[in-house]
DNA sequence: GCAGGTTCGGAAAGCGCTTTCCAGCGTCCG
DNA sequence: CGGACGCTGGAAAGCGCTTTCCGAACCTGC
């Protein structure tokens, strides 16, 4: 009554019982009791082990993950940037990302940048803030570097500070990244469409910003410049979903009728550029060839089946997360399709992540 | 040299300076710093506060999530349990809570459970030994008691301790929910088939398991129920995939070659419908008139376009985090679509996301 | 000019856990 | 038979932060 001090009611703990509680029940040491639950390099009487445990389950005990972060100055998540996890290709990342932590018992924190750099930084800081070891950025870095830069330094800070950093798509030196091989896939395609006896191509582009693209774009050309019958490419560009490819589309086809064959560089896109296509009551692959770009699961499906370039969206979220969780010096066996390399830039290490040429019913010989 | 007690090397601190450092630094106490970083009630002197700012920018203070996690007991982490990320149906939920929980600034834990009860107890138990501070649970429950049960019973356990639970789909009494009008929408679909004349309808269902499927199908018959020319459904089992969609697709025609019309349960599987028809030598709609389910973008783009039902998979996923977020006692304003009541069950909260029958191509009238 | 109020900075007590160090004890070997 | 050693349990010192409680300084009004 005289005591100021009224304790506030002490609101049913959160979340169940402490270790102390668990050790006091028990009878035992607060050491031995973590020593029993939460794994130790020390060993413990099997018997003394076994009733700590019973009391444990009893008590509905569950470990503290923060307290244990900050004991252990380590944490069990990672952290996942992508452009957005509801476009396929980003989902597939995800999955393939997400199946490797699960083995090797890491939570795995998704954050969706819808591409804007002050979202990307915000989220990595945070992350940083939550100490997750890792960060994997999953999605084509911009081409301009006052955009880039930022983001390369926010990464490499964290990295300092003692996390690790991969990317999906190059930032550049210091930062470890598999590459999907843009270039080789999309050079495929131009080569694909030159042996049909195309010369008058369109080329839809995504975002000219993503250096994705910019790859996509030159392999392209790359290959067109191999064939030896003066092919034309003419480009546009569209947004990164499927009205932008259905815009862009109908831009191309307005401004230049006599295109052959279109080359849009993501499925989500040749999707609305089937579509495009369709209205302007072209039939393909009879008086227009399609080829697009990530052989989305859906592509097989189309109407006519999409030729495409198959990259392997969830080999890279699983190579990214295993490179991710492996010591920095990994020596890991390379997948047959993959290969690994000291990269020139630095002692980073690189994964590329091979593409194929799948062809399918929407391209057909120049008529 | 004496000393046996080498230190070993003070490894570079993970993740920067301690708010004591900058405290230290700034020539202000503990509390002082943490008040003007880390928000408080408590207001502090402006310059000073500006003054500790600068120090903090300069040392490159990153708060220790974990640490302020402890102090404050609460985190600003969220787990999100979905059946796959991969499936458009999952990623366009986590794409809507993901969006709601950016503008709450909490951070979204995803863990994929592909179905596996095990995994998901799994997950549950290690959000929850993280103190994630609500845990929303996507997709269907089994209909099966001795798998649902123990799921609940973790949830609830979950809940007891303090965190949050809401599940799209039903969990049952004590758990919040949103749920998509399922029988609505098959119903609706039913309605419409029936209209159109058709009489020998066959059903593809994904796995009866789940009580998503169970209550599709027990819509569409109530549907059909409500019809005069007393139609026939037949019904057919499939996984939750494209191939899936295609095999179940493929046994019903080759036993009941009779059948005039499909009700493919989900989008996923429609799609495999559609190739299944096509290969089959089927014409869409003249022959087969194909109904679908969720309404994925893609749905549109398909030849012909295809008739569903509408989901509204983002909206649910956005209401879902709200919820999760939202004070227990909620009293928002119902969405438009939505509607929000008490549950007969118990004092929980119950949402429902209206679905709506998108009718395009792939239905025609019976010929 | 002074009592009573208000601000606002600092000291210190935890939050729940890990881990080092120490002490007790049984064992082995010379 | 004695000392060295290995093994195992416990005490206690943090990990980085929040927040309560104090007290000093300053302000107000009579």
């Amino acid at each position: 009554m005289s005591t100021q001090r009224s304790t506030p009611p002490p609101a049913p703990r959160r979340g169940g019982a402490t270790l102390q509680q668990v050790a006091d029940a028990a009878g035992v040491s607060l050491a031995t009791a973590s020593r029993v639950l939460n794994g130790s390099a020390r060993t413990v009487n099997a018997e003394l082990s076994e009733h700590v445990r019973e009391v444990a389950t009893r008590l509905r005990y569950v470990s503290h993950g923060p307290a244990q972060a900050l004991a252990r100055a380590t944490t069990s998540l990672v952290g996942l940037l992508v452009h957005d996890v509801n476009d396929p290709y980003f989902s597939a990342i995800a999955a393939g990302a997400m199946r490797v932590a699960r083995e090797r018992d890491l939570l795995v924190m998704v954050a969706n940048t819808y591409r804007d750099p002050a979202l990307e930084l915000d989220y990595i800081t945070r992350l940083g803030a939550q100490r997750a070891r890792a960060i994997l950025v999953a999605g084509s870095p911009p081409v301009d570097p006052a955009l880039a830069e930022p983001l390369r330094e926010r990464l490499l800070d964290y990295q300092h500070g003692g996390g690790r950093v991969v990317t999906i798509g190059d930032q550049g030196p210091e930062i470890d990244a598999v590459l999907p091989a843009n270039a080789d896939g999309a050079r495929a395609a131009a080569l694909h469409l030159t042996g049909l006896g195309h010369r008058e191509i369109g080329l839809v582009a995504g975002p000219r910003g993503l250096v994705t693209i910019a790859d996509r774009s030159a392999g392209f050309r790359a290959g067109l410049m191999a064939s030896d019958n003066d092919p034309h490419g003419i480009e546009v560009e569209g947004d990164f979903t499927r009205d932008g490819g259905y815009a862009a589309t109908r831009r191309l086809l307005a401004e230049h009728p006599e295109v052959t064959a279109l080359f849009v560089m993501a499925d989500v896109m040749a999707v609305g550029a089937l579509a495009a296509l369709r209205d302007a009551g072209r039939r393909v692959p009879a008086d227009i060839s399609l080829v697009g770009f990530d052989d989305l699961p859906i592509c097989a499906d189309l109407v006519p089946a999409l030729t495409t370039v198959r990259v392997d969206t969830e080999g890279m979220g699983e190579q990214a997360m295993r490179m991710v969780v492996a010591e920095p010096d990994l020596s890991g066996e390379p997948d047959v399709a993959d290969s690994e390399a000291e990269d020139p830039h630095a002692g980073r290490t690189v994964v590329h992540s091979a593409t194929e040429l799948v062809v399918r019913g929407s391209t057909g010989p120049v008529t």
